[in-house]
DNA sequence: ATAATTCGGACCAATTTAGTCCAATATTAG
DNA sequence: CTAATATTGGACTAAATTGGTCCGAATTAT
């Protein structure tokens, strides 16, 4: 149960790209966040594939926030780059291979749970996050 | 954003073990849970130490549950087995290493949400969980 | 005694995470 | 047009964690 690096660092990046108006490159964000260049690009790009921020290339290009920051939550960027919790969720939806009662009853615990995280998660937006760093 | 099997496989043989009056044997539970058996053994020992269940040795032996199943809740098992969620907990707790503006910002978070999965699974007993299996 | 059990530690395999590198492509400033 | 600055995409590697095994020693009921 622990967060990874990744989504440590695009939660900071996404922070930092709530508090720009212009596009920043990777290598501004990286530089004024102390992180990892290559691997932030990498992190950028999957949330850019997820439709969370956009990218212009090019000299004056960069990455900002496809949505505002108000519109943007944590659990956006979370989910995204650390998935959903899964132990066994079946391939198809619906059919539960419940073979094991006690398996069962870990599903439930499972579902509960994310469904939590979720709900805690989406109710902090990244403009709270950013305006709370001033 | 991950349950392990470690943890997994912990929490079934707690509710395993909510649900007989008295020890089981590693060997009786991996059969009937379909576990394996070595590893079950090091998560029973790790629940031990940590003072959930208690083991007896001899013929007769096995592991029960140190408290009554509803004096443990998930929360107690998988938060000895997966640990908290800790992205840059200072090693000396009060003293936060807040360098960086964006980085304070994403530990309010990882306490927020840990708080809210400790409220969830700490409402989630073991006897609540066996109850529903029947 | 002996069979069944936990204990403790060393060890290994597989998976996941973290991180790097580079050639290709696009865009803009000058 | 050209040079500089960006992203894109994919292959690749290194490090860490997780999952799992093995075994000899200690303990206990029969």
């Amino acid at each position: 149960m622990k967060v990874s690096k990744k989504a440590y660092y695009g939660l900071r990046a996404s922070i930092a790209l709530a508090q720009s108006d212009r596009p920043l490159s990777i290598r501004a964000l990286a530089e004024s966040e102390h992180l990892p260049e290559d691997y932030l690009e990498k992190i950028l790009q999957t949330l850019r594939k997820a439709g969370l921020v956009e990218a212009t290339k090019g000299v004056t290009g960069g990455y900002a926030l496809a949505r505002s920051p108000k519109e943007t939550s944590a659990w956006d960027i979370l989910h995204v780059l650390d998935g959903p919790i899964e132990m066994f969720n079946p391939p198809v939806k619906g059919a539960l291979p419940c073979l094991q009662v006690s398996h069962c009853q870990t599903n439930q615990v499972w579902r509960t749970l994310e469904g939590k995280i979720e709900e805690t998660l989406s109710d902090i937006s990244l403009e709270h996050l950013s305006h709370n760093a001033r």
